[in-house]
DNA sequence: ACTACGATGAACT
DNA sequence: GTTCATCGTAGTA
C-alpha cells in the first residue's frame, strides 16, 4: 500500500496541489477511488467563493488550515467537496475512477453505469456519502483516507467547467486518457 | 422578508 | 451538442 498524504502535501500553491491530486486514491469510510479531475480556486480568482478575501458563514473552512474538507451546497441540491490549501484556496474534486465500494456507490447513486458514479462533483459526493457534516473535517483522519498515487500519470490542463467568471483560466486538471472525467479536457 | 443566482445533473436532440 | 428543474445561500432592505 502506498503512503498516506501528509498535511504538508496541502500546504503548497493550490494549482500544484490540484495537479498532484490527479491519481491520488481518495476513500471515505472505505468507499471511493482514484482522483481523475480537479479544479483550483483562490482569493485572486473571480470564480472563487473566496474572491478578494470574501468571507461568508459557509466558506470558513477555506480560511482554515490546509488539508481539510470544504463542503458546500451547489444549486441548492448537490454537495461538492474541496481540499483546502490554506489562505482561502482549495482544490475542487470533480471526478473519481471508482475503485473501492462500487456496490455501495451504485446503491447511493441509483445508477448502474460505473462511468456515471463519480463523474462530476455532485455525483461524487453522493456516491461517497459526503455532506455538510464533513465540512471543516481533517482529511488526514477517519473517515478519510488519501494515498499517494502508485504510478506516474499524465496530467492534462484546461479551462474550468460550469462557471461564468474567469472562464479562460487554465485551472482544470485531468488524468489524460481517463474514461471517468465529467467531460473532456479542453486544453 | 424578499430576491437573484449558481464551482450541477438529468434529460433530451 | 442543448435545455431547464430546483432550492439553499447570500445580499439587500
Amino acid at each position: 500500500m502506498t503512503k498516506r498524504l501528509s498535511s504538508a502535501f496541502f500546504a503548497r500553491p493550490v494549482d500544484l496541489v490540484a495537479r498532484e491530486l490527479i491519481g491520488v486514491r481518495f476513500l471515505v469510510a472505505g468507499v471511493g477511488g482514484l482522483i481523475v479531475e480537479t479544479e483550483s480556486y483562490d482569493q485572486s480568482d473571480p470564480a472563487s467563493h473566496c474572491f478578494q478575501g470574501r468571507r461568508t458563514p459557509g466558506n470558513e473552512a477555506m480560511y482554515g488550515p490546509p488539508g481539510h474538507a470544504y463542503v458546500y451546497r451547489s444549486y441548492g441540491m448537490h454537495w461538492c467537496i474541496n481540499f483546502t490549501c490554506g489562505n482561502g484556496s482549495a482544490a475542487l474534486i470533480r471526478a473519481l475512477e471508482p475503485v473501492a465500494g462500487v456496490e455501495t456507490m451504485v446503491a447511493r447513486r441509483g445508477v448502474e453505469d460505473v462511468r456515471k458514479l463519480c463523474a462530476g462533483p455532485g455525483r461524487l459526493c453522493q456516491a461517497l456519502g459526503l455532506s455538510r457534516m464533513h465540512d471543516g473535517a481533517s482529511l488526514l483522519r477517519t473517515p478519510f483516507e488519501l494515498r499517494e498515487r502508485g504510478a506516474p500519470v499524465s496530467v492534462a490542463v484546461g479551462v474550468r467547467i460550469g462557471i461564468t467568471r474567469a472562464v479562460d483560466l487554465p485551472r482544470r486538471f485531468g488524468m489524460r486518457g481517463s474514461r471517468f472525467l465529467s467531460r473532456g479536457i479542453r486544453e
